[in-house]
DNA sequence: CGATTGATTGAGCTTTGTCAAAAGCGGTGG
DNA sequence: CCACCGCTTTTGACAAAGCTCAATCAATCG
């Protein structure tokens, strides 16, 4: 009864730590199929839930003023959504499904019901959250980087490492975002995305065919990287 | 017994959670005055605890190949340093004092014998690591904003009302760190840090005399930087 | 009171954003 | 199957922002 595609997920961790199968279904709402474009909740709901991506690919984003969608982040299988939220007890960002996917709700708030597991499942929770910030300090650090060639590198070398992580190709990647959102996440234009991208390509670093994306020289874009990455 | 001191952080939640007051030094370390550039850990060290700044100003940082310190965040008192070490069991950045200061040591790692009192600690304790995402994800969203403009008047206010929150004044401001390190967290030259105030200060928002900071027009500064901000 | 370090200022040059237009791509309906 | 439409991506030309280098000024510390 468990959720066994969770097994790849970083909320493994959580899940596992509760023996009573019985009471996984009162925090765990299993597998649910998202259509591309379907919103998981908006900023300024109330906190009820986190999720997990099982497939697909999601982002967070927060609509300015002027309308613009200004992209926070990219979510890939395995990775969990919204559980900061927990603390303001409401979202401060939207999130959506660029493609169709699916995702596990899980609901922290009732976490207390676990009883005895509840304390191991406080104990990975933690754990999760804890790379939960390191990731999000890691991106702060590769935005303050101000070359735009280091930020696209950086970004889809990091890309592919996350999607390594959950057993897919690495010398291959399928973007499933658009230019535009990428260019918003990295907070540089249409335009030289698409340029530098270009260049990535005419030095030989990348094979770039629409959304298709090949690695031929991972130690160069590595080295191009290297002033944000760890 | 109880650190007194902790009233005003924000890691009162977890130590308010904890009844019993002689179990309270078994995760925690009172007071420790910390002397000017000295380090609480560096990175690749085994974490063994979190500190929480009770006064004075820190950073964490790490160190480039080229030697060139990159700033990752300024904390201030009643925050909380190194947390998110607890998932990979070591510290993946540095931290030092910039000033004279003082902070607290708390040991997450023996949490556990806390017994009762351990889920409210956890729960307080996830609450924490809730606000220290949202935070890190605001300092990314900052950062990728391009104009030197907006970073600098959204790193200011966003210094204010941290200091605000904890009972600063809030028109005056004392900046603890150099330029450099402004300019290296903001991921721009000192030069334009330079410039930048300057002709905020032509321009009547501030009055910028060294390190001390005067807010003259702070809609005006808001307005500035209103692109990143919440 | 030098000396060292940090902050400011200036000049030139590179990068990148902006605007505009062309090309590609995908879907739709004849 | 093709022509058309809307949207995304690419490309080009230009202007503006910010980086670099270099010099000056200020401040801090023996």
């Amino acid at each position: 009864m468990a959720c066994s595609n969770c097994d790849f997920s970083e909320i493994q961790d959580v899940i596992l730590g509760v023996e009573d199968v019985s009471l996984v279904s009162k925090i765990l709402k299993r597998r649910q199929q998202v259509p591309k474009g379907e919103g998981l909740f908006r900023a300024g709901q109330p906190f009820h839930a986190a999720y997990a991506v099982k497939s697909g690919t999601f982002m967070s984003y927060r609509l300015l003023e002027d309308g613009e969608e200004q992209v926070l982040a990219f979510h890939l299988p395995g990775e969990l959504i919204g559980i900061d939220a927990i603390k303001e007890k409401q979202y401060s960002y939207s999130a959506r499904a660029l493609e169709p996917g699916s995702i596990c709700e899980l609901y922290f708030n009732d976490l207390a019901k676990l009883g005895e597991s509840y304390v191991d499942a406080q104990d990975s929770l933690i754990r999760v959250m804890g790379g939960e910030i390191s990731q999000a300090q890691r991106q702060s650090l590769l935005a303050a980087r101000q070359a735009a060639d280091e930020r696209i590198a950086a970004f889809l070398l990091n890309l592919a490492d996350r999607f390594n992580k959950r057993d897919f190709c690495s010398i291959h990647l399928r973007l499933a975002m658009s230019r535009q959102q990428i260019a918003s996440y990295l907070g540089i234009a249409v335009e030289t995305v698409s340029r530098c991208l270009k260049r990535f390509q005419s030095i030989g670093l990348l094979d770039v065919s629409g959304k298709q994306i090949e690695f031929l020289d991972r130690p160069g874009l590595e080295n191009i990287a290297r002033t944000s990455s760890d």
